[in-house]
DNA sequence: AATGAAATGAGAGCGCG
DNA sequence: CGCGCTCTCATTTCATT
C-alpha cells in the first residue's frame, strides 16, 4: 500500500531548495545555503522532512536513452473497450509491468490510457505491440506517435 | 551548442551501475561495489566516466506535483499547419520555454507535437492554452487528456 | 521552535601498487 | 582493478534567538 503520507507546509526556502534540487541533487548543502540564504544544518532538516513527507518522491540518474541502445521513444495513445474498474485495474497492472513502458497514465478524453514507450528497434515495438495490444481483449483501439525529437524531457515541477 | 558525446561502450558492470543510479542515485559507492561485485573506486571511476559521456544526463530529485500544489498533470496533442523548419524550431522553442510544459516532443502520425503539461487548476491550463496554441498562428487543432491517475512516472530505460 | 556554529563520522575522490 | 589515504561533505550535538 502507499507509505503515509502527512500533509506538510513548505515555506519559499523549501520551494528554493526544490528548485535547486529538481536540477542536480547533488549539489552540496552549503551551496543550496548559500543560495537560500541558509545554513547547511538547516537545508539537510528541510529535505530530509521533504523526503519524508513524498514531496521528494525519489532522487535519481537520468539516463539518456539513446547511449543505452534504446534510441527510440514512442507516444501510445490507447482505447479499451470496457471501462470496468476490474478491467481498468488489470489494464494498468499490465501496462505497468513492461520495462518498455516509461509512462503510463490513465487519462479523459478520446483515449483511456497514454503510455510512453522506450525501445532499441521498431521490431521491439511491433513484439511490445502484439503482447500488450493486440494480445489484450479489452484493447479496442491504439494510435502511434514516433518521436522525432526529444524537444523538452523531465519530471520537472514548475515552482 | 551541444556538449561532446565521445562514443562508449558500456559493459554489463555499467549497466547494473546504471540501473541501481535510475532508481537512487544516493546509493553508497561501496553498496553498488558489493551489488555487481567490483570495487568502490571502481564504480566512481564507471559513474564519472559515463557522466562525462552524457550517458548520465543528470541526476535529480523528483518532486511529486501534486506535494507542492500542481495536482493536475495533461497530455496535449497538438497539430500545426505549417510544418517548415523553421516553423517547427520556433514551436519547439515556445513550448520549451513554458515552465508548465515539463516534457515536449515532436512526433509522427496524426499529431505533430506532444506535451506533457503540469498545472494548479483547469483554470491555469485554459491561460496557457490561450497563449500557447490560440496565440499561435500555425496551431491548427489540439486535444486535451487530462490524467486521473499517473499509473507509471518516471524517465527510467529499460536496461 | 527553528536556527547557526562547531565537532563528529561517513563517503567521495585520488594516487599508489 | 583493488587498496590505502586524504579531504570534502553529510550528519549530529549543542548553545542561541
Amino acid at each position: 500500500m502507499a507509505k503515509t503520507r502527512p500533509e506538510i507546509a513548505l515555506d519559499s526556502f523549501d520551494l528554493a531548495i526544490l528548485k535547486i534540487l529538481q536540477k542536480d541533487n547533488a549539489t552540496p548543502q552549503r551551496t543550496i545555503g548559500e543560495a537560500v540564504n541558509l545554513s547547511a544544518p538547516a537545508v539537510q532538516r528541510r529535505i530530509k522532512r521533504m523526503e519524508e513527507a513524498g514531496v521528494i518522491a525519489a532522487n535519481c540518474a537520468i539516463v539518456d536513452p539513446a547511449r543505452v541502445g534504446q534510441p527510440i521513444t514512442i507516444f501510445v495513445e490507447v482505447e479499451v473497450i470496457s471501462e470496468t474498474a476490474e478491467l481498468i485495474d488489470a489494464a494498468k497492472a499490465e501496462f505497468s509491468a513492461a520495462p518498455e513502458v516509461q509512462q503510463c497514465y490513465y487519462v479523459t478524453g478520446e483515449a483511456d490510457f497514454i503510455l510512453v514507450i522506450v525501445v532499441a528497434t521498431m521490431a521491439d515495438y511491433e513484439a511490445l505491440t502484439r503482447r500488450l495490444f493486440f494480445g489484450n481483449n479489452n484493447v479496442k483501439r491504439f494510435r502511434t506517435f514516433v518521436a522525432m525529437d526529444r524537444v523538452k524531457v523531465g519530471l520537472t515541477v514548475p515552482l
